[in-house]
DNA sequence: ATGTCGGCATTGTGCCGA
């Protein structure tokens, strides 16, 4: 089972390139976040066509979250557990299943600029949620993955130009302190359990031509149970797509699983 | 200081979010 997680930023944007890629690298899971769009508006009937099964959580025109999968899909849930009175979309999971099931969530972490600030205090509000959910997934010691755009660059070796981004809501200490707490329930960031060497990136700023330099980050993780873990084969980077025409500003991140 | 996008409200363009 191939799982592919990519912030496609805009559905409407992305339609051809989503698609071509689709039909390309055929993923057998992709998790999508920023579709910015409601679920009524989402053009799923064209990805029904692609052979995906298509499930939603969106909100208009901001956020919104997706998986589209070739693989039957169970047990849809939407929303982050923790904040009744959260509206933003930004949290859906299911249950895929080829020859074992595995849980499958797919998260659009809040941005947090500017920092310090309301905004701010939201996302590490809702990575303490994201920790509570984390626990209830570790707790059922079955293969979970928790995948998306975290909007969190772990470690200095994760960003080209680090001390750019030391103020940064992306990379301030108590957003790393956060991400780490998560980790070190007992996650496996799939990325580096393959991977140590600095350089790789999921995202790169439309601007001033970060792509071409390398000026990029690497906020877009799959977080894997011990379960999901021993089951892993391979995580890579697909750094192509960021070069196409009308790109989006991340790239697909994969893992492989013998499930 | 700014550089680029996407989407919205609105119908020409400015604002917000990233």
């Amino acid at each position: 089972m191939r799982i592919a997680t990519f912030n496609i930023n805009g559905i409407k944007a992305r339609f051809e390139g989503l698609t071509d890629w689709l039909n390309t690298s055929a993923p057998d899971v992709a998790l999508l976040q920023e579709i910015k769009s409601q679920d009524e508006t989402f053009p799923r009937e064209h990805f029904e066509d692609l052979g995906y099964t298509v499930e939603t959580h969106g909100q208009k025109g901001f956020n919104g979250v997706a998986i589209l999968s070739k693989l039957p899909l169970e047990d849809v849930s939407r929303g982050l557990p923790g904040d009744p009175n959260d509206e933003q979309a930004r949290w859906i999971e299911a249950t895929v299943t080829d020859r074992k099931p595995v849980r499958v969530c797919c998260l659009y972490l809040p941005n947090g600029n500017p920092a310090p600030g309301e905004k701010y205090d939201y996302k590490l509000a809702w990575m303490r949620r994201l920790q509570h959910r984390a626990l209830e997934l570790l707790a059922t010691e079955e293969p979970a993955v928790m995948a998306g755009d975290y909007n969190v660059i772990p470690q200095d070796e994760d960003a080209a130009r680090p001390d750019a981004w030391r103020e940064d809501a992306l990379a301030r200490p108590e957003t790393r302190a956060a991400f780490r707490e998560i980790l070190n329930l007992g996650f496996t960031d799939a990325f580096r359990a393959r991977r140590q060497d600095p350089g790789h990136y999921s995202f790169w700023d439309y601007q001033r031509n970060a792509f071409d330099r390398n000026d990029g980050i690497r906020i877009d993780h799959l977080l894997l149970t011990a379960q999901a873990a021993d089951l892993m084969s391979d995580c890579w980077i697909e750094a192509e797509v960021r070069g196409r025409e009308r790109p989006s500003d991340h790239t697909p991140v994969w893992i492989e699983l013998n499930a």
